[in-house]
DNA sequence: CTCCATTTCAATCAGTTGATTGAATAACTA
DNA sequence: TAGTTATTCAATCAACTGATTGAAATGGAG
């Protein structure tokens, strides 16, 4: 046997709620796609909501640890442009179904849509590394914001790219406008909404 | 018996929709919810799928038109800001769970997460009713934007709000932030996307 | 090899799923 | 009113749900 049953197991799970969600995923599916008995969930994760609640944590630490990693090795004189892209990185990119950062964030907004909407709230409480990588950052280049605006925008990018990640703009925009360019409009957009006049 | 049947039916049906999502809601759920006999789906329907297709149909039919609705009412001499606050009323305002219009975007947001990506593209088509009568206005007032560049941003705030709606970041906002001091926020951060510098 | 804990497996459980049937009832027409 | 259609209903179906069982298989330690 190549890998463990459990690693087997969980990733079978990530390919499910990616391609059909949490609540269509049944038991038999998950240990079909892992090649494992039926027990196995039971035996080795308790139960199969167990195993589920399990994936959708891990997903979110790995996506918050490596947007945190990514945004401390900035220089320290970058431009708001390159703090967004790196940021952002994932949803930026007209991310193909093979790239693994982008799929954890479609499962994860699956997920809040589906059922759970405190996922997402997760992603920006204050004790979240990006927050406190972040967050100062964003603030040093946006001055003309009070706190509460900024983190006004900064939550709803979050929130409003998230969804937009596994809606439909994305592909409906590839097939009329190249990948590249749809990339410069999104960050173009980010960008201009960030840097707009602050509520009088 | 008050209200028909057929009429009860889908009724049951939005409701469950808004509180469940498609997957999680069974076809007794729905008799239940209706105060009808299992078979009534199947008669009046032919399917449980059907119906709830339909109720979806429904959904964005009613809200795309009561978006041009007021769209066209709008005075000749009427603002940006003005025109965002008519074409987004339901999303701009802390829209509470009884808010019809609301409740309809959740729902077809929420379908949208769930399973068919296609159910916010008809949104956003060029025979939508939305797209005629608004897109023509939004370039009167932003003609910095190409068209291509102009229409990314119009799908951009619709699939992205639309996301925003039914996520955590309005509740988790109005927590901290009073409600009308969120709209104000809300809108301040849409102007500026739409105002900001196009690409190069 | 033997012993023992870990892991896998087929069989089975009770409960739920969407759908269908034919009989009973209601509503309408002539 | 009688005759006809439209609608509702309880009962039932096979398929699927998550979970559990005890036996079988596996692998490492002495």
């Amino acid at each position: 046997m190549s890998t463990e049953t459990p690693e087997r197991l969980k990733q079978a799970v990530e390919g499910l709620l990616l391609s059909k969600g949490e609540a269509s995923t049944t038991l038999r599916d998950i240990t079909e796609a892992a090649g494992a008995n039926v027990a196995a969930v039971a035996y080795h994760f308790k139960s199969k909501d167990k195993l589920i609640a399990l994936v959708f944590s891990e997903a979110i630490d790995e996506v918050t640890n490596l947007q945190s990693q990514r945004v401390l090795a900035l220089p320290k004189d970058h431009t708001l442009r390159q703090l967004i892209e790196v940021w952002l990185h994932p949803l930026l990119s007209a991310a193909g179904p093979d790239d693994r950062e982008a799929n954890l964030w479609r499962i994860i907004q699956r997920g809040a849509a589906e059922k759970d909407p405190g996922l997402l709230v997760n992603m920006t409480r204050a004790d979240n590394p990006v927050e406190q990588t972040l967050l100062p950052l964003l603030a040093s280049h946006l001055t003309h914001l009070g706190k509460e605006e900024l983190l006004f925008r900064h939550n709803a990018i979050v929130g409003g790219l998230a969804g937009l990640v596994s809606s439909p703009i994305g592909m409906a925009l590839s097939m009329e406008t190249s990948a590249s360019k749809a990339r410069e409009f999104l960050i173009a957009w980010i960008v201009g909404s960030l840097e707009g006049p602050a509520t009088s």
